[in-house]
DNA sequence: TAAAAATACTCCATAGGTATTTTAT
DNA sequence: ATAAAATACCTATGGAGTATTTTTA
């Protein structure tokens, strides 16, 4: 699990648009597809679920998206912090 | 900031020796020095310091095993969650 | 027929290893 | 003489891009 496909989740789980996510953090719509699959993979879950054209999280993406949630909230404080820092 | 790193550092801030985290981290000695050393200069402070042969945190150091005491707690539920679900 | 996502492919940056050197006891 | 870390150098992997295809409204 690497904290970059963490971090495109996040935001997908926002916007629930791949290729609005792959805009906001500058990767190509592809990468924001594989990392996405990786991190499905990864986790043994799909975490998105397509109807049509429009993207929905499925329970266990749900259940993801406050995880994250609270882990970029501590990454953030983080990294503030340790810059700040003496 | 990369997760990898920061987990190296993690070890590394328990065990006070980068060529026992990198046997714990199954990583050779000189990638935890780099590790160690990115880590550094993205944060913008020393996080190690040596005296002699013995190897000790500094204060942003202390600061940072903090949070990442903390945001590794996290990830461990996370993933620990995210696999069980549904 | 258009919008969104997936697939196929290519390339290159970098993460990691091995070998060696430096530092300090 | 030894233990620990730093440096130098090389290589392979995988992360990202472009081009294209598939899907479905």
């Amino acid at each position: 699990m690497e904290l970059r496909q963490l971090k495109t989740f996040h935001v997908v789980a926002e916007c629930l648009n791949l290729t609005k996510a792959a805009e906001i953090l500058r990767y190509s719509q592809p990468t924001i597809t594989l990392q996405i699959q990786a991190l499905e993979r990864d986790i043994g879950h799909t975490l998105l679920n397509r109807v049509g054209k429009r993207t929905f999280l499925t329970p266990t993406g749900k259940l993801l998206k406050k995880h994250t949630d609270k882990l970029f909230q501590n990454l953030e404080e983080l990294e503030r912090r340790s810059q700040t820092a003496n």
